[in-house]
Formats: structure tokens, C-alpha cells, sequence
RNA sequence: UGGGGAGUCGCCAAGCUGGUUAAGGCAGCGGAUUUUGAUUCCGCCAUACGAGGGUUCGAAUCCUUCCUCCCCAGCCA
């Protein structure tokens, strides 16, 4: 029968990160799992993210500990309220819990700065007066090592004097810096006193116009992991060479007595990457705001927001998380798994309806003009226990126009002259031939679906039907991926490989129990594909289609 | 060419404290069941682990040289 929901399977297979874990916990290094996922509010979160957060929660769940949901809003010109509450919503609908608090970065500005003025204190900090294109230049090459800043050697006095100035407002953005005083000739551009503050005269979206400098990520991430007892900080691998500085600031912040062993580490893992699929939020805001696509939540784009119109589900999310994996290796994944998961859980808990995209009328002639009758359909084949409805048929109906075929190809097995096929669940009719763009046909009477005598009439095709009569005529859009495949070997912007046909409106005629759809339900129009209702007045977004072997041969 | 990473089947990914014939998934290919050409089921699918040396009775696993790819010179994250 049904496969189990795979999704719920708790044996999952290993990872170097669940390793690490395993070996923690095994090692009682930690009392408890904690980890965090922490999205800067600067966009909406997208296919990339679907891994983090389900690393990031998925490890929390299976090893009794817990998940922060922290915002890293350190950079008040890029971070905006309403990507946070989109944030919190795609979280929730992905189905993870990260307590009754939502942690901000900038909840810990004040702590950040205390420890700022212990690490001047501690001559481990001073503030650069050189401007931002001096610093750039004196930051040395990959061969050769950085130059110190004049400034580099200052007392404590005056650092303290010009930081609480820089606190203060007291200078125009880019006078001073706050920059940590630890290699300048590092073979790690990282450590090359790195940037710790910053003066930013912008509103930010949570404190307001209470502060007028900025800690930069390497300052922020670390000691706000440290603050909250996290664990393992996951991160991608672009951060490895940020990870000496991690642990820099952190030991330092601890030696002063500021903050409480044990410190978090923090592990790298590679990012996702999907064939033809833009994640590139800088590209991402551009689709939106230049107008090729309606908006985040536009069902072609890779966002959760998007996904959710397009009839993704959570729990396809979360199997594709657990199918992929997680490693060090960069990961280019066929965007075809992604669907593959949709479609495993669709599968599973769609029910099935009868739809006809592309009608074209069926008449049998030998059915009487005034009878109806009303024909049993289970909801699912598979599963019974998802019932059953009553589907009207009638001597009129509305059938797939490319289950009519004159001539019929080699292998076609639906309806050309001749040739007899079961009209799902109804009778088995011979097919007479197409006249003025009507297909005819005559039915066996005794040929009904469940009845005694239907079994006599052996069949290969099978096609789905409407009752012209009770039909009901919706919109079906469907969408196509809104990159088509590049040619190979030219370089191009990404904007010229968008599919001008990826969505396409179609007028459908579906049965009648699909009137009362209510928005984001989904179905599968048998032969079709999944397709989730969209909304008022009603409409149907194509999710993802079945496959199939005969239309794709 | 400084530093940091990665290279196991078309795409992912186990294995890597060395030990019979290199997990598993996706894709693909056969076949069976099927009132969705779907689903389900069964079978097939790396003498091979980036390449070359070496150590060893024995290496994807250890040593070594080399090759390829990715990341880093924001007052972004």
C-alpha cells in the first residue's frame, strides 16, 4: 500500500555535524543542545534557507535542545520590519517552534558596548580616525601584510574619549571606527583589526534613533552565541576564516570576566545550491523590484512565501532537508528533487479530482439527452479512508483534448477511432471519430464502473472527464521555472535567461465538487499534476506535475 | 602566487581510529501490479573512491607529490 509519511522517520543518517554533537553530548560538554538560526532581516527567506533552518531546529529537536530564532539586525540600512515578521511567519509554516521569544542582535547592543569599552580598557580595541578608503589600503594584499593604522597606538583615555563620542553623535558616519587591536600582519585578512563599530546616523528598526553606531557581524554573532549559551553555531562556509575572529573576541570577552565559559564553536557547512534557481537575495530584490515577477510572494520565485501560493509543503521542505544532507563539499542540487519531494508527500495526502485543462467536448450518442446519473469516485485510491464523492455524468462531456488523437501515434492507447477506453469510473466507450470538433462516441450501458458486468470489457485507456453540463469553468495557471536553461559556454546576466512562458493562464473545466475550494487546499487533477487553490475568484496554481512517461517520450 | 576549505556513480551522500565483493537517496534503465501511461512493488546501475608515488599481508581510509574547484583584501552578513 502507502509508503509511511518518510518525513516523520526519525533514523536519519549521519552527518559531521551531527557527529560533533553526538560526540558533545557524549563527552558532557554541553548540558544541552542549543542552537540558533539567524537570519539578518534584510529579505525573505528563500530555498537556502530551508536547509539552515531545518539543520538548525532539526538538530535542537532530535537531541532534546532548543533553537533560537535570533534577527542579525546590526545594519539598520538594509533591515526592515516587515522581512522580520515575514521571517517569523515562514519559520512557523516550515513548522518549527523557537519558544515564546523572538532574540534580536540589537537586544544586546548595550552589552556589546559595555564589553567594547572593557576591550579598550584592556588596550585589546582602539578607535581609527583613517577613512575607510585609507583603512581599505593599508589592509595590505594576500601577499603582503597590512600597514598599522597612526592611530593604532592611542591611549586609553582618548579611545574611551572618542568611542563614547562616536556613542554619542558626536561625529559624521565614517569619522572613526572602533577596530580591534589584533594582527596586522595576519596571513588572515580577518585579523588584520578588524572592524568592530561603525557610525551610522540611520534609523534602525527596532531601537529607533537610540544608538548612532553599529557593531559589525564578527563583533555581534559571536558574543551574541556566547550570550544566549548556544552551543553549536552553524554557519556557511564562507565563514570559516571569520572563525579564528570568533573565538578571538569570544576568549577575550571571557578573560575580562565579561561573559561565562563555555563558549560556543562554531561549524561551517556548504550552502545550497539548486540547478537554474537564482538564490542571490541581491537578485532576488531586483526580480521584485523591477517588476518580472509580482512580488516575493509570487509563486515562481524560490521563497517560502512564493512556495506556499505554488502548493509547496512544509513537510516537502523538510524531506528535501534530510535528503540532501549536510557536508563540506559545495552542493549543486537538481532542482527535479526538490519536486520530487513535493510530490512524494502531495502524493500521499492530496485527493484527486478530475480536471480537464484543455477541453474538448465528448458526446455519446447512445446516452439518452435528458438522463444524468451520478457516478461513486473515491477521493484517493489508495487510501479509502479519505471517502468518497458522488461526480455527475451525462451524455455531454469535457475531455482532455490530447486524449483524442487522429491519427493516433505508435503506443496511444486513449481514444482514436475505434478504439474503446473507460471513461473513469463511468462507462466504457468506442470511440466513432471527431466531427465539426466534437468527439463521438457510444457507450456500453452495461459497462459501468462497479457494476457486475463492467469487469467483461478490458481496456488499456483511461481518461478523465467533466460533465459538460455541471462543469465548473475555473482559471489554472501554471507555471513553468522562471529560469530557462542557459546556453552553454556564454556568459550572460541572469535577467536574459528568464522564461517568458513560465506562467500560463488556462481556462479549465473541472467537476463540480471543486467549487467550494478554499485558498492553499490542494488537489490532484488526476493526469495533471498538484494543484493548490489560489484564491477569490477561484483559480488553481499548478504545483508540481506527475510524471509521466507517455508525454515525455 | 598569502591564508582558509573541498574533491567517493549524472546529482547528493555514508564510509575515512586501514581488513571480506565501496551504504543509502534522487535521476536513469528493465520488469510486475494498477479503472490516474501516476502511485506501489521487484531487479539492474562505481574492480571504483581527483591523479601519481609510497607504507602494508591488506588503503577510499596512513604518508607523500601533484592537479582541479571554492572562499577571503565591506565601516555587508
Amino acid at each position: 500500500m502507502s509508503k509511511p509519511a518518510r518525513v516523520a522517520q526519525a533514523p536519519s543518517s549521519s552527518n559531521f555535524i551531527r557527529q560533533i554533537v553526538e560526540a558533545d553530548l557524549a563527552a558532557g560538554t554541553y548540558p544541552q543542545v542549543r542552537t540558533r538560526f539567524p537570519p539578518e532581516p534584510n529579505g525573505y527567506l528563500h530555498f537556502g534557507h530551508v536547509k539552515s533552518i531545518c539543520l538548525n531546529f532539526g538538530l535542537a529537536q532530535q537531541y532534546g535542545g532548543r533553537c533560537n530564532l535570533r534577527f542579525d539586525d546590526t545594519n539598520p540600512e538594509k533591515e526592515e520590519q516587515e522581512y522580520v515578521d515575514s521571517i517569523k511567519e515562514g519559520v512557523k509554516w516550515l513548522g518549527f517552534d523557537w519558544g515564546k521569544t523572538d532574540l534580536y542582535a540589537s537586544d544586546y547592543f548595550g552589552k556589546l558596548y559595555e564589553f567594547a569599552e572593557a576591550l579598550i580598557n584592556a588596550g585589546l580595541a582602539y578607535v581609527d580616525s583613517q577613512s575607510a578608503e585609507q583603512i581599505s589600503a593599508a589592509r595590505g594584499t594576500f601577499t603582503e601584510p597590512g600597514k598599522e593604522s597612526p592611530w593604532r597606538n592611542r591611549g586609553v583615555a582618548e579611545n574611551l574619549e572618542l568611542f563614547r563620542g562616536m556613542r554619542d553623535g558626536k561625529y559624521e558616519d565614517g569619522a572613526h571606527v572602533l577596530r580591534a587591536k589584533i594582527d596586522m600582519r595576519s596571513p588572515n585578512i580577518n585579523l588584520r583589526d578588524p572592524v568592530m563599530y561603525r557610525i551610522r546616523h540611520a534609523h534602525h528598526h527596532r531601537t529607533g534613533d537610540r544608538w548612532r553606531i553599529y557593531p559589525t557581524y564578527d563583533w555581534a554573532h559571536g558574543l551574541s552565541d556566547c550570550i544566549e549559551r548556544i552551543t553549536h553555531s552553524l554557519c556557511t562556509l564562507e565563514f570559516e576564516d571569520h572563525r579564528p575572529l570568533y573565538d578571538w573576541f569570544n576568549e577575550r570577552v571571557a578573560e575580562l570576566g565579561l561573559l561565562e565559559r563555555p563558549l560556543s564553536k562554531q561549524i561551517e557547512f556548504a550552502r545550497l545550491n539548486l540547478t537554474y534557481v537564482v538564490l542571490s537575495k541581491r537578485r532576488l530584490i531586483q526580480l521584485v523590484d523591477e517588476g518580472y515577477v509580482e512580488g516575493w510572494d509570487d509563486p515562481r520565485m524560490p521563497t517560502l512565501a512564493g512556495a506556499r501560493r505554488r502548493g509547496y509543503t512544509p513537510e516537502g521542505f523538510r524531506l528535501f532537508a534530510e535528503r540532501i544532507g549536510v557536508s563540506k563539499a559545495h552542493q549543486v542540487i537538481e532542482f527535479g528533487a526538490l519536486e520530487e519531494c513535493m510530490r512524494e508527500h502531495l502524493n500521499e495526502v492530496a485527493p484527486r479530482r478530475m480536471a480537464v485543462l484543455e477541453p474538448v467536448k465528448l458526446v455519446i450518442d447512445n446516452y439518452p439527452a435528458d438522463k444524468e446519473e451520478l457516478v461513486d469516485v473515491p477521493n484517493h485510491p489508495q487510501k479509502p479512508a479519505l471517502g468518497k464523492r458522488q461526480v455527475p455524468f451525462s451524455r455531454e462531456l469535457w475531455i482532455e483534448r490530447d486524449d483524442y488523437a487522429d491519427p493516433a501515434p505508435k503506443g496511444f492507447f486513449r481514444l482514436y477511432p475505434g478504439n474503446e477506453v473507460r471513461l473513469r469510473y463511468g462507462y466504457v466507450v468506442k470511440c466513432i471519430g471527431m466531427k465539426d470538433g466534437v468527439v463521438h462516441c457510444t457507450y456500453h450501458p452495461d459497462s459501468r464502473s462497479g457494476s457486475a458486468s463492467a469487469d467483461q470489457y478490458k481496456v488499456k485507456g483511461n481518461i478523465h472527464w467533466v460533465s459538460a453540463k455541471h462543469a465548473h469553468a475555473v482559471k489554472v495557471k501554471l507555471y513553468d521555472r522562471l529560469f530557462k536553461v542557459p546556453e552553454p559556454g556564454k556568459e550572460r546576466d541572469f535577467l536574459q535567461d528568464i522564461n517568458p512562458d513560465s506562467r500560463r493562464l488556462v481556462d479549465a473545466q473541472v467537476e463540480p465538487s471543486l467549487r467550494g475550494a478554499r485558498s492553499l487546499e490542494t488537489y490532484q487533477f488526476e493526469r495533471h499534476g498538484y494543484f493548490v487553490a489560489d484564491s477569490d475568484p477561484l483559480t488553481f496554481n499548478r504545483t508540481v506535475t506527475l510524471r509521466d512517461s507517455w508525454t515525455k517520450t
